[in-house]
DNA sequence: ACTATATTTCTATATATATGGAAATGTAGA
DNA sequence: TCTACATTTCCATATATATAGAAATATAGT
């Protein structure tokens, strides 16, 4: 993952409405949830939520498929999982400290080693 | 963290000219940069660089330090942490394959446990 | 005090993002 | 085909962000 790239995963869920969404599809597992029960839970209307779940699926942070009339949107694990390593590696580059005290310590003794 | 920090946070690296300044003052350790010496590096005239310094310094991930006539900014390790973590706990929530594969599985393992 | 240098603030301007109503599109059941 | 519903696109508008020159401020050496 380069910069650029980074910036874009990163500025798709740098708003709270587009945030929300994602993490609510992290939590929704691989089946995903319409856009109508996003939008209702949120309570965001169709066209405002159409465009962040736009910007989410531009950055390939999302997916959808269509299933009779609903569209069902759904998290993508793997490009998440590469922004974090992209930060994890540019967080942690050289710094032995880094992640001490915190859930990724595990991570740190493995990359230290 | 709740939501709202996060999206600061992630607001303050999602534009390419601070991802840029934040890794490099990561790479640069404790002591930091002056902002002379990084808008040097990066060919941001000084009214720019001031203006992202700014955004990064108010969402908390780097701070200034006055040393003589230079203002030595550096990052703050303790809060990319915290934004790493929340993150991390808000990806992988309930899901087992998150992290497969990549430098995280260390963490991962952790926490299924 | 004067000068040089570092950095920020001011200002204007350009560009991007966010919001939501209304209309258009797509899908399926009667 | 008609109707209901889901979702998106279109559009106008509001707000936020980014850029950079010029002026202002701060610091330190002479």
């Amino acid at each position: 993952m380069d910069n650029k790239k980074a910036v874009i995963l990163l500025a798709s869920i740098a708003q709270e409405a587009r945030l929300d969404v994602f993490r609510m599809l992290i939590q929704a597992g691989e089946d995903g949830l319409s856009a109508g029960v996003i939008g209702e839970r949120l309570g965001i209307p169709g066209s405002t939520l159409s465009f962040h779940l736009k910007e989410l699926s531009h950055a390939g942070l999302i997916q959808a498929r269509q299933e009779s009339r609903y569209i069902y949107y759904s998290a993508n694990y793997e490009a998440m999982n590469e922004l974090l390593s992209y930060l994890s590696e540019n967080c942690c580059a050289g710094q032995a400290d880094c992640f001490s005290g915190v859930s990724c310590s595990a991570l740190n003794k493995e990359k230290i080693k």
